[in-house]
DNA sequence: CGAATGGTTGATCAGAGTCAAAATTTGTGG
DNA sequence: CCACAAATTTTGACTCTGATCAACCATTCG
């Protein structure tokens, strides 16, 4: 990761632009932040609910899902996250963490410590609402996947999922459609669609027979890039696809 | 409303401060914001999905919803605002709204253009953390009902929505648990916890007939504060109830 | 090569949805 | 204040999607 050591924040960057286009000085001013490189294996844990952190993540390489437990022991996936998201912003303001987060491929992450992230936001007002624009981003998404999991059956909610992640690894520059292969396991998705991983099994199974994915050797990918997106009823609207906000 | 009118934000200013302390300079500058007072009738539109708004709604008085809709006309709430909530503070950013809200009661609002938002935003810092803050909390309260939706059964769904509307009013200062009694319909109720009215209504009746809510001509109330926090497996840290955060 | 993890299949079951109708409550106008 | 209409709540009968339980296969990796 040398690259990523010599310009650490780049993929944040780019996703801070994508929504609110920051000045030079703002982009000296992240590029400027004390950091430092933390690499985990997959299936790795990076915060568990209820610790206290004292450290924000900038995810630079790999994917990350955010989870919370209920009492009675499930488990939910309440967002995937690809490099340049903001992992846990929300922990410059709260101490202990509401959710955990768990490494879903081998993950690259620059930890920031929270006082510097909110000094910085304090004295530059470009970033304080490029950060806050990202929040509201989420927040978006925190939507679509509660209309998602409450009112979408399973097929077009497991469809709806696989569009939403596609859509956004093409912003964050992995991989076109077509190309693209999802890094999570079966059970990965279970978990994030509300759905038994037995269950879940069985809609992949429907879905690579009518062609809109394709399995190959363990790994998805999408089949059929435009029938995906209808049997999900995906309209990406809400990902503020062509942002770039307020540039005014 | 004349009180409102004499000092319209000062549910507002309680709610930022509860998260977030502001300055004397910070709460001028919000009290300065230059606003319209509209009032709306119980179950009537103030947004529509799609729709362009120009205007931030601060809630000044009575209860709204946010929905979505899913192309299949499935229709769900995604959340419930109580007075001195910042209703859609992310059209501040974004234009075409994701979201539709509805009143829940009768409802005084205060619309604010967003330019002033942003502006204001931008030459206060102490501001635009305290609104960045509060969204997060939405954020985390989007991801605690993903949880509940997702992974609660019927009962426990119920509960624990009325238990975490229960305590926001009663942070908003609404009433305390006993006496609180709940603003929406069961059509509503069922719309936010993703089951069908019909099914909603005989949960209510478990409910009811364990004590842990009081049916009253209609009007749902709390019967038994602790029991129903149990079933609802409720725990309200993440809504950061004794916040005030980051007072360094 | 063998253990572990992840994926697949089958049989059965239950929680919540659907459809349909009746009973209450609420709101409105006379 | 009453009567009627509209909205909301309640009840019953039946169905179906997705959960559960229990094996068994396939890959990957040490």
């Amino acid at each position: 990761m040398d690259g990523a050591e010599l310009d650490a924040f780049a993929a944040l960057l780019r996703k801070l632009n994508r929504v609110c286009a920051l000045s030079e000085a703002d982009e000296a001013t992240i590029r400027g932040l004390p950091w430092s490189i933390e690499s985990k294996v997959a299936r790795s844990i990076l915060i568990r609910e209820g610790e206290h952190a004292a450290l924000c993540s900038v995810l630079l390489d790999g994917y990350v899902a955010k989870g919370k437990t209920a009492l009675n022991g499930s488990r939910q996936i309440v967002s995937f996250h690809m490099p340049g998201d903001l992992l846990d912003i929300e922990h410059v303001f709260f101490r202990p963490s509401d959710h955990n987060l768990h490494t879903v491929t081998n993950v690259v992450v620059a930890r920031v410590a929270r006082e510097d992230l909110r000094s910085v936001t304090l004295s530059r007002p470009g970033l304080a609402e490029a950060f806050w624009c990202s929040s509201l981003l989420d927040a978006a998404i925190y939507r679509q996947w509660l209309l998602n999991v409450a009112r979408r059956n399973a097929k077009s909610r497991v469809a709806h999922m696989l569009c939403e992640f596609t859509v956004r690894a093409s912003m964050a520059g992995l991989g076109s459609p077509a190309a693209f292969e999802f890094p999570m396991t079966q059970v990965e998705i279970a978990h994030a669609t509300g759905l038994t991983p037995v269950h879940l099994n069985r809609i992949i199974g429907d879905l690579a027979e009518q062609g809109l994915i394709v399995r190959r050797k363990g790994r998805l990918s999408i089949g059929d890039w435009i029938a995906i997106q209808r049997t999900a009823g995906f309209k990406p609207a809400y990902l503020e696809t062509n942002a770039r906000v307020l540039l005014v």
